[in-house]
DNA sequence: AGCACGCCGACT
DNA sequence: GTCGGCGTGCTC
């Protein structure tokens, strides 16, 4: 590099994909002039390539300029997302305080991670030249083949290549002929995902309160406004979404839809293509690295108008912005709980913000924080509390089990609704969070008890398979019957699972048909979808599962629901875990009782008398939510502080205390702004997969006290001494603090 | 994250 | 005597 032209370089600051809050300087290419921030670019990086984000242009750089390595490649012409997400990507860098590179790398498909060139996979078109038009295809009679494809693209207009596939055989000779004499022309375009339906349902008559919640929320389109959309299960709280989404598609705009889990898309997916006749992306992590390449595209090229998609598919760029909604907004997992550990909620309305366009945040049991901001009128907060067409809501039952005889964690009672419910040939629902046949083996003689020695925890009896398995690292063993420790004692099961809940059923009901649902026995592809099935056609009587029933699946002969043990909600040190367990009820009770029958809830507890459980189950949710959320403003816990979550963890047990202590340190001289600093303190769990967890907690009444103490603080954390033993995290906002 | 450099055990 | 174990350090 001649040293005459150093003042004329230009300096790109590339953002890449690795664990360190730094960006690299790079020449930009010789033949390029401008090179826009916010383009890929492939860049050499140490002994191999890598991908980065042009984040800034400059005429100097900290390294010495002959040092400086030059861009490889180019990758886009133009950026592939705006400035208001480029901006939205670079806050949550810093809020989150994750290097920018990996951010950047979150917010776009692996396809546009590994390099691939954003375009969308393209299709061979054949239409009639201008020769062609003025051909009469009686002239092709002697070659009937070509006559019928000629034929066929006359009457089309065009015809792409994979139709032609799906409807003739052999038919590229005839095509190459027709290409040949200038009949046809080949052309290249993107595919157009899937035709939309023409004629589509009609809206549904909305009663009072969805017109309500509809027209308040038409009425905020076209600029930043965070609705809190309130309504029960079986309220029409998807109807409000659609005829919102109606008036965005008629303004030529696009929707994101966010819903927490994958399982529930394709419920979503039908209703809406019932409904709309534009495209519908979808993106979740099932689908393929090419599938989400597409959504992705489609989204940012404006071929497709709505986007249904998990966590993830937030960052998905939009021509026409117009609306983001946030189905079932309390659901934890909205946020991410490893590596860049965003909120989706929190970073959509940042993101809404920046585009200037409304967010809907819905559920039937609103989180403390969203109602906090609704209470603070940071939130609008619209109300569905009548359950549409006849059903009525659930009536609860506490059951006290203290003292009282169960059998495989079945009280009396509840045995005996179970056998009403039969009786009337309605579907009972049973919970239970523990898969297995039970948590704990111990030894009658020496109280010696399995444990796993790479965890803090027990093993789990499966007895279907006859193994002992850690469910934190997935160990396994073979179940025996004699104690190891002292040769004579005979094992025993302590505790629940819902394979021995399901023994037990079995024995209790023998002319009734049980189906037992949890992450055992939904295993193979489908098998969920089976169960399921057999369940809505009335095969099964009683269902019992973990919680992964508790969302979505709507069952309407289940008049009886039970959730076998509440307390373990009750006791937790977390103090999220009493929200979580309020949600889950509420949520639980919402699969009971749907159609024209009644329904009950039953929980089984050994503290009928918690003040909180008391509140929610006689006056619903809201004074459960008004309650809470003064215990947390007493105790000084979110959303009346701000919380950061430090984590270490190594094989050596020392090296993440000895870590988080330095950082405890450092804070201590850096703190002038009263952040309290609990720990450090191992995690709950402290032994996980042969690794040992500390961490520490910081807490501050302001947000921007809390931000302001980690700017200064993480960014020394890459370069003490101390962090190189250890794998450390830093976790805003945590939701779990485990 | 990769990937190399760098000092200590069981093998042709 | 070497091959390779993963500890630590760097990448513009």
């Amino acid at each position: 590099m001649a040293n005459s032209t150093t003042q004329n370089l230009l300096i790109i600051k590339v953002a890449i994909a690795i664990p360190i809050d730094k960006l690299f300087d790079y020449l930009a290419p010789q033949n390029i002039n401008h090179i826009a921030i916010g383009t890929r670019v492939i860049v050499p990086f140490g002994k191999s390539k890598k991908v980065g984000f042009v984040v800034d242009k400059s005429k100097n750089s900290d390294i010495k300029i002959d040092r400086l390595k030059q861009v490889i490649e180019v990758l886009d012409d133009a950026p592939l997302i705006n400035k208001k997400d480029f901006q939205l990507l670079q806050w949550a860098s810093r809020y989150y305080h994750y290097p920018l590179g990996e951010v950047f790398s979150a917010a776009f498909p692996v396809s546009l991670r590994k390099g691939k060139k954003a375009i969308l996979p393209q299709q061979t078109v054949y239409r009639l030249s201008a020769k062609g038009e003025c051909l009469n295809a009686e002239q092709l009679k002697r070659t009937p083949k070509q006559q019928q494809i000629f034929q066929l693209i006359q009457s089309a207009k065009y015809l792409s290549s994979s139709i032609l596939s799906q409807t003739e055989t052999n038919w590229r000779p005839a095509i190459k002929t027709l290409l040949a004499k200038d009949l046809i022309l080949a052309e290249l375009q993107a595919k157009v995902p899937g035709n939309p339906v023409a004629d589509t349902e009609k809206p549904l008559q909305a009663n009072d309160q969805q017109s309500h919640a509809i027209n308040q929320l038409i009425e905020k389109l076209g600029q930043f406004s965070v609705s809190l959309l309130e309504g029960i299960t079986g309220s029409g709280k998807t109807e409000v979404y659609m005829q919102v989404i109606q008036k965005v598609l008629d303004l030529g705009q696009q929707v994101i839809v966010l819903l927490p889990e994958i399982t529930l898309t394709p419920q979503l997916e039908n209703r809406f293509k019932q409904r709309f006749s534009v495209v519908i992306s979808i993106s979740h992590s099932k689908l393929t690295e090419t599938q989400r390449h597409c959504a992705w595209l489609e989204m940012q090229q404006g071929q497709s108008a709505i986007l249904l998609g998990t966590r993830s598919a937030l960052f998905t760029p939009l021509k026409n912005p117009g609306l983001i909604i946030l189905d079932e907004e309390h659901d934890s997992s909205f946020k991410q709980q490893e590596g860049f550990r965003f909120s989706a909620r929190d970073v959509a309305i940042v993101r809404g913000k920046l585009l200037n366009i409304p967010v809907i945040l819905g559920t039937a049991t609103p989180s403390l924080e969203s109602l906090h901001n609704a209470e603070k009128k940071r939130y609008q907060l619209l109300h569905l509390s009548e359950r549409a067409g006849s059903a009525t809501k659930p009536e609860f039952l506490l059951f006290d089990i203290r003292n009282k005889k169960l059998q495989d964690g079945l009280s009396e009672p509840l045995i005996n609704h179970i056998k009403k419910t039969l009786a009337k040939k309605q579907q009972v629902l049973l919970f239970l969070n523990r898969r297995g046949f039970a948590p704990v083996q111990i030894c009658h003689n020496c109280a010696w008890v399995a444990r796993c020695h790479r965890c803090d925890t027990s093993l789990v009896i499966h007895a279907n398979d006859g193994v002992l398995r850690c469910h934190h690292c997935g160990y396994q063993q073979h179940l025996s019957t004699h104690c190891p420790a002292c040769k004579t004692g005979e094992l025993r099961p302590i505790g629940l699972g819902t394979e021995r809940v399901e023994r037990r059923l079995i024995e209790l009901f023998p002319q009734h048909s049980v189906a037992r649902l949890d992450r055992d026995s939904t295993q193979g592809k489908g098998s969920l979808e089976n169960h399921l099935d057999r369940i809505t056609q009335g095969k099964i009587d009683i269902i019992l599962g973990t919680q992964m029933l508790a969302k979505g699946h709507h069952f309407p002969n289940v008049t009886l629901v039970a959730i076998l043990d509440v307390d373990s909600g009750l006791f937790s040190i977390d103090f999220h875990a009493i929200e979580k367990l309020a949600q889950l009820i509420i949520q639980v009770a919402g699969r009971a009782g749907r159609a024209e029958k009644p329904g009950k809830v039953i929980l089984q507890t050994r503290q009928p008398e918690h003040p909180l459980l008391t509140i929610l189950l006689k006056q619903g949710y809201n004074s459960f939510a008004k309650k809470a959320l003064i215990e947390r403003q007493q105790a000084d816990l979110p959303p009346f502080s701000s919380q950061a979550l430090l984590r270490s963890y190594a094989k050596n047990p020392s090296d993440p205390l000895i870590f988080l202590q330095k950082v405890s340190q450092l804070i201590q001289q850096y703190n002038h702004l009263n952040t309290q600093v609990l720990g450090p303190v191992s995690a709950p769990m402290a032994k996980r997969v042969g690794n040992f967890h500390f961490q520490l907690l910081l807490q501050n009444s302001q947000r921007k006290n809390l931000q302001s103490l980690l700017d200064q603080i993480i960014p020394l954390l890459y370069s003490l001494k101390e962090s190189k033993k250890v794998r450390w995290s830093v976790d805003v906002d945590p939701v779990d603090l485990y």
